[in-house]
DNA sequence: AGTGCCTGCGACAAACTGCCGCACCCGCAG
DNA sequence: CTGCGGGTGCGGCAGTTTGTCGCAGGCACT
């Protein structure tokens, strides 16, 4: 039952620190690596029985990094998490060994039932009573994460989020004005 | 040389049609099945070197043929094809031992490179190569893979995705009907 | 001054949504 | 057999949300 060790593997300092801070909330042993290689060390080092890696790490696509992970330990459940997913890139990690894939908005729910960890999800029985609500988060919800997202990646600039996100710019606009900030 | 049996199944005799004429031009030997239980027949009693599934059969889900098509020849390289790909789809798809998925609205070349077949002139190098990253993901194929995602999670009860979605059952059902044909 | 790019915002038709209703198909307890 | 619960399509309608245009103004750079 100490199978709790959990890697995250991203560059963005954010998204680990909320995603560790909700997985310590858990009761899982974090650690974080921003980049291909300290993940690797960090595997070497010690075990793990869940990991996220993020595909778009500064060197080489995280994509590389699947087979060296898994091969290192073959029983860790690697969940191969972006935001900028596409069907081939799914096709291509999965063929190399990655257990799951998600895209990357995604909230803490999904990402430990895609790593197969039950604690309510999809599974069956196991009532008890789940400290953890569970619910598919909204479309709006998730919209609402992904806009932010790659918002701040253009520093704020609407037009070019619009452009990015294959969106009208008057829509964001209007998406932005709609809720302030928060939520 | 003779390693050109092809098989394809899919219950659109359209598709079937033009993909069979194409191939044909192409010198392969072409066999069609348009469902589920004539495939597994075909693929009991001839050899082949390719198939092209379509996970939108009439019974149950093209899905559960793949384990049974590669266990019966496990060389034959198999490529899922569907109009409405999702990521999540496509993990389940290569998990069960598809060598391949591509999105629906595909030609004869994307569908032969799929299955690593190479013939032509052009640049290639194709398998085994990071797919390349890309863009950010548009909020409505966000939206499509998130759904599809809940969707299978319910074992494709639109009532219970709309539900768990927090959205309007004709909302969803709409957005499913619609989808598929344009994007 | 001239460009190019960004940002708000008004206006309006087109598209989408929420909601209601109906028809119809199971599976299962009565 | 009948009723009930739940699922699936789909038509329709009023209310919202988009897609588009257009315009004015702000900056930075030449």
């Amino acid at each position: 039952m100490t199978e709790r060790q959990f890697l995250i593997v991203d560059d963005d300092p954010t998204f680990c620190a909320v995603l560790a801070r909700a997985l310590k909330r858990r009761h899982f042993n974090v650690m974080v690596a921003h980049d291909g290689e300290s993940a690797e060390a960090l595997v070497r080092e010690h075990r793990f029985h869940f990991a996220t890696l993020d595909m778009r790490l500064e060197g080489p696509s995280g994509l590389t990094l699947i087979p060296t992970l898994k091969q290192l330990q073959p029983d860790m459940q690697l969940l191969v998490l972006t935001g900028y997913a596409s069907i081939a890139t799914t096709v291509e990690a999965i063929k190399l060994g990655a257990d799951n894939y998600l895209p990357k908005p995604a909230d803490t729910q999904q990402i430990l039932a895609a790593l197969g960890y039950s604690e309510d999800t999809s599974g069956q029985q196991n009532h008890s009573q789940a400290p953890i609500p569970e619910q598919p988060m909204s479309v709006s919800r998730l919209e609402w994460e992904h806009i932010q997202k790659v918002l701040t990646e253009h520093q704020g600039n609407i037009s070019a989020t619009a452009r990015a996100l294959g969106m009208h710019r008057r829509t964001l606009q209007r998406k932005l004005a709609k809720y302030p900030v928060k939520r």
